[in-house]
DNA sequence: CGCCTTTGACCCGCGC
DNA sequence: GCGCGGGTCAAAGGCG
């Protein structure tokens, strides 16, 4: 019962929650978020997680609970397409199936069904409108960051005036350099795949709320995508191709620290793959250098020349941690079963990408480049790593339940994080609406004189109140539970973490840096 | 027959 | 320049 209340507020609204005191058999019918509590439950109480299966498609299939017929009734690719997907969609949708089921029920229950189902309804209008305030509130912030970003830098070309390159603005130009749409585009034009790209992206999910941010913010929320896709055309290219003197020219421009983004996600696991909802092709297998076990290298093969591709590996400590890296950005669409993963790595890479300016610096101090110095609950989950040959986020799924749980349930208000999410009840993280306003009372500390300081609060700040990390992080380990938890009928959930505005189900921009 | 895995060779970047 | 290691290619073989 307690870990049920914690699960249901660390991924919804006190409302919502308070709304769903659901217990037994209409629990598995109602709600896919609760599924996940199901899920966060059982991975906490066991240590190990037998098998992981990011939103596989067969796991549609194979599962038996009742999850998966409403799934199936309601059409999965509505959730997607929703964007909203706030799972509350689900419970909708799915209540068509209950209404069947009714028939047979006294009218008295048929009835509360029914009020259930209305009380649903409008639930899903509030959580809608509030959705888009925190878009809107998400692409202010983003647009308050870059300011007080070149602001900063500006303070530092002023104290510094000297011909040292300035580290601040030279990050800061890589950043904008992510965030303007496609310093590459000559070169991206001739990629088949970036137009297919594009207009894909305009013409999934209209109400995904990426494509709001697309178009209300222009260069802003676009441009993190955009910054994505960079990354991701670069491996489309033909990787021995010989380069013309112009193409390195441009490459050079596009070649920014941030080129080729990373999202390693390690997993407890016995398989010797993570199913994530997408097929894959091995083309090759390494002995890597100070691990007993090969290293596997997929590329995707549900379209023809996708360019995402992943690495397998297992941890050389402890074999059962299964590190799969994801890279690049699939130009095609991607199965629900495969948008949860594809949305968690892509947020991570996003939120990488967003705050890449300063990622490295920051880092660079530290021998590992450990991204959360102060930040111990995150750190414990997702790591920046700018001394690698491509800035990877690592998603940690393998830590125990109860390390996990200080991060989401109950950060000490001791620590010198200065970050939102002490302000913020730990039950809405991942929720922007929640992080956002607060963030404006952060930016003044990228001005502070103390710039490595600052920078760390900056990108910690960014990445905390980034909307696509929290979703990646609820997408990934809400997954891992899911797998964990097949017993319970409660398993599936391919839409990983509903409803979040930072969770975009628009398979062709989902950077896949995936975790196999 | 098509798709996949396996596996040795090859390419390339980097450090010495 | 050389060696090393990471990453990729592509031929060969297996499987359904």
């Amino acid at each position: 019962m307690e870990k049920q209340g914690r699960e249901l507020t660390f991924l919804h609204s006190g409302d919502f929650l308070r709304q769903n005191p659901s217990a037994g058999s209409d629990h598995h019918h109602h709600h896919l978020i609760n599924n996940h509590d199901d899920r966060m439950m059982i991975d906490r109480s066991e240590s190990t997680i037998k098998e992981v299966d990011f939103f596989s498609g067969d796991k549609l299939s194979r599962d038996d609970d009742h999850q998966d017929v409403s799934m199936k009734s309601s059409g999965s690719p509505s959730l997607v397409d929703s964007g909203l997907n706030t799972g509350l969609n689900l419970l909708t949708s799915s209540s068509g199936n209950l209404k069947t089921t009714d028939d047979s029920k006294p009218n008295s229950q048929k009835n509360t069904l029914q009020m259930e189902l209305q009380r649903l309804h409008e639930e899903n209008k509030k959580l809608r409108s509030l959705l888009e305030q925190i878009t809107k509130s998400y692409k202010d912030l983003q647009v308050q960051l870059l300011v007080a970003m070149q602001k900063q830098a500006q303070d530092q070309k002023r104290g510094e005036q000297k011909g040292e390159p300035n580290d601040v603005s030279s990050s800061i130009i890589s950043a904008q350099a992510f965030m303007d749409p496609r310093p590459s585009a000559a070169l991206d034009a001739s990629d088949p795949s970036t137009s297919d790209e594009k207009t894909q992206d305009l013409s999934v999910s209209p109400s995904n709320t990426m494509e709001v941010n697309k178009s209300q913010l222009p260069g802003k929320q676009a441009s993190i995508e955009d910054g994505l896709d960079q990354t991701s055309q670069s491996w489309g290219s033909p990787p021995k191709s010989p380069k013309l003197d112009h193409e390195k020219q441009e490459e050079q421009v596009s070649d920014l620290p941030f080129r080729k983004a990373r999202v390693s996600v390690r997993a407890r696991s016995e398989a010797p793959l993570i199913t994530d909802g997408c097929q894959w092709r091995k083309y090759g297998q390494k002995m890597a250098k100070g691990n007993p076990c090969p290293r596997a290298y997929y590329r995707c093969t549900m379209a023809i020349g996708c360019p995402v591709r992943k690495q397998v590996q297992r941890c050389a400590e402890d074999k059962t941690i299964l590190i799969t890296t994801y890279e690049g950005n699939h130009n095609h669409p991607l199965p629900p079963a495969a948008t949860a993963m594809a949305n968690t790595t892509s947020a991570a890479a996003a939120m990488l990408l967003s705050g890449s300016s300063t990622s490295k610096e920051a880092a660079a101090p530290s021998s590992n480049n450990t991204f959360f110095p102060s930040f111990p609950f995150a750190s414990t989950m997702a790591t920046l790593s700018a001394s690698a040959p491509f800035p990877t986020i690592t998603l940690d799924l393998t830590q125990s339940p109860n390390s996990m749980a200080p991060f989401f349930r109950a950060p000490p208000s001791s620590t010198s994080f200065p970050l939102p999410l002490h302000g913020c009840p730990p039950q809405l993280l991942g929720h922007p609406m929640f992080v956002a306003p607060k963030l404006p009372s952060n930016i003044p500390s990228l001005q502070l004189g103390q710039r490595n300081a600052s920078m760390v609060e900056t990108v910690t700040a960014a990445i905390a109140s980034d909307p696509n990390f929290t979703a990646a992080l609820a997408a990934a380990i809400s997954s891992i539970m899911g797998r964990s938890n097949d017993g319970t009928g409660n398993s599936n959930a391919p839409n990983a973490l509903p409803g979040l505005p930072g969770s975009p189900q628009l398979p062709q921009s989902c950077t896949t840096f995936s975790t196999n």
